[in-house]
DNA sequence: ACAGAAGTGTAGCCACGGCTACACTTTGCA
DNA sequence: TGCAAAGTGTAGCCGTGGCTACACTTCTGT
């Protein structure tokens, strides 16, 4: 075995982490966007969460109630959706996040429609220590 | 709607990327695996894929038939698992842009073993255009 | 040579995130 | 006011990626 490859057993780590990622990724997204939707339109309906997700409305409704056992947001028949405490401090988190992740892609040159598009799908998988650096970066960067 | 917000239109596409993006990820991982175990141990075994991912020996079994199913692997029963000259492609460009990725990480500042476990899910999201701004920012610092 | 260990296949379970089809409720307008 | 349009709920399908349990094959060491 090379020696510039990593013991299995932290790849196989690693190979955890990305997959717990991407367990978080889809409540990330609606939180952030639930949130956006309140915040735009005074409250968020199943038609418009859908509609911005690009899926159809039943996902949607699946989605939410997802969030909803997880307690990030809560909603009555036939009403909008709205995001818990919890929630809405998830969405806070991931929209700051997003934001760094978009910036540091385009401080490294990185076109800022490629970066927006991008970042969507990345984000999930930044981590708290990933973050710190990024934005000391920016900092440094003015 | 304020203005610092992307058309909905636009982001349900960012979204769209992202899941067809995430559709990949299981391929490309498993490919570039089953290239390190050929290279390693001279050849991919069901268990030591599995073992590697972190995963039981059934799941590595479907993620291969996935494989096996869009061409870029081939086995036969109770033998080991050897990827077809599109499958050997996909390591090829997967390792590399791996590498990129975590070269990136820790050129702005992310500890290595960090920006290796964190590598392990951006790679999946790192578009070309994106991956051609990284390696021009890497051959900038040198 | 063969028995036990190791490896592999496969059935069948679950959660999730897509979808369509259809029923029901709410909204809005003539 | 009431009816049509819009919105929502829900059943049920699929593919994927996890798992356990168990059967079968291959390998290995005595
Ligand atoms: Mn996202
Ligand atoms: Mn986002
Ligand atoms: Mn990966
Ligand atoms: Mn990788």
């Amino acid at each position: 075995m090379p020696e510039d490859t990593a013991p299995a057993d932290l790849t196989t780590m690693r190979f955890s982490r990305a997959r717990e990622a991407q367990s978080m990724a889809v409540l990330e997204d609606y939180a952030e966007m639930i949130d956006d939707l309140a915040k735009q339109m005074g409250e968020a309906r199943i038609t418009d969460i859908a509609a911005r997700m690009g899926v159809t409305h039943p996902t949607a409704t699946k989605a939410v109630a997802r969030l909803k056992r997880e307690g990030l947001a809560v909603s009555r028949p036939y009403r909008g959706v709205f995001l818990t405490e919890l929630g809405a401090e998830m969405a806070a988190r991931v929209r700051m996040r997003h934001r760094v992740v978009v910036d540091l892609l385009i401080a490294v040159g990185v076109p800022p429609e490629t970066a927006e598009i991008d970042a969507e799908g990345l984000e999930h998988h930044v981590s708290e220590a990933t973050l710190k650096a990024f934005e000391a970066y920016l900092a440094k960067r003015g």
